[in-house]
DNA sequence: GCGTCGTGTTTGACATGTCAAGCAGACTGT
DNA sequence: ACAGTCTGCTTGACATGTCAAACACGACGC
């Protein structure tokens, strides 16, 4: 009854497993030893370092790194206690909050993303050919078309079946 | 000086990224409405039926799915608590703990296995053509073959310099 | 035999993530 | 204007992961 994996299929798939565990652990433990870092403070501190005047609205920036609301709000306040970033109250919607990025963080940012990028060269993008990339962008476009329609990307549109 | 990634490299390293973080939510979630079992559960699960006699020793299931010996002996109290599995003391080397699988652990291996890989193939496997599994395959070959240089697999071989 | 050290595991304190309330500012209809 | 509801965020209780210390057995040298 139920279609188990081919060789082929299971041997693609124990690899992007392994190659997710293996790969998240050293770039982690680079950016760490590197930087003070860990990924989840990169992703917060490289996301608002984008957006206009270093500065986001806490629900959007959750919504773009896929976080809960709630993580972010946490973790928004133990960054806050070492100084990366600050809150600051919206001038037009009294519940709103923003996450700013102080000097501070944006030093750190800046000093991260040199060796951060060197450590995704090391370890990863330098280690394929340009057809390895290409298809490796293939996939993932494949692959998140799909998941986008299925995880509801906005509260918009709820009521999509998770099981087809 | 520093060697900003390019467009191609950005887009493959960007996909990728968000790949583990959307396809990763999709499987633990199914996972969880399915069958009740975290990732972390199926890993030790399926690893620990694997071996023969349902049985395995501690550290060496730890090696295999890459976990903390600590992180493991904390879960497998909890899955202890649960009813999934055992320790049991070994008998030729009085320090070493062996996890076993009780038969409710069985059970529920094998029932959660059929549901996983059906949402594997609903999420990933059935999306992508021959051509997209193979380039797969090559691309964590390649990267995997690299990193389990530099994170050293076993105890021993210790000296490996972890930038170069 | 018996200190000493190495190895395999457990434990406790703490950091981080999740879930379900709670709360306060904004909208809506009357 | 104000009761009810919605929305955006925070909070607290709890689950999980990490790190370093403790522990307990085994191996080795004397």
């Amino acid at each position: 009854m139920t279609r188990w994996l081919t060789d082929d299929e299971m041997r693609a798939w124990l690899g992007y497993r392994r190659l997710r565990t293996l790969l998240d652990l050293q770039i982690t433990r680079d950016l760490a030893a590197d930087s003070g870092l860990s990924d989840a403070d990169y992703d917060v501190l490289s996301t608002v370092s984008d957006a206009p005047g270093h500065r986001m609205r806490l629900g959007e920036l959750a919504a773009e790194i896929k976080w809960s609301v709630s993580r972010l709000s946490h973790h928004v306040s133990r960054m806050g206690q070492r100084g990366l970033v600050t809150r600051d109250d919206c001038a037009s919607d009294g519940r709103s909050a923003t996450v700013v990025l102080t000097d501070e963080g944006w030093a750190a940012i800046q000093a991260a993303a040199k060796l951060h990028v060197a450590s995704v060269r090391r370890h990863f993008i330098d280690l394929l050919d340009p057809a390895d990339l290409a298809a490796l962008t293939t996939i993932s476009g494949k692959v998140l078309a799909h998941l986008e329609q299925v995880t509801p990307p906005d509260p918009a549109r709820r009521g999509t079946r998770r099981h087809d």
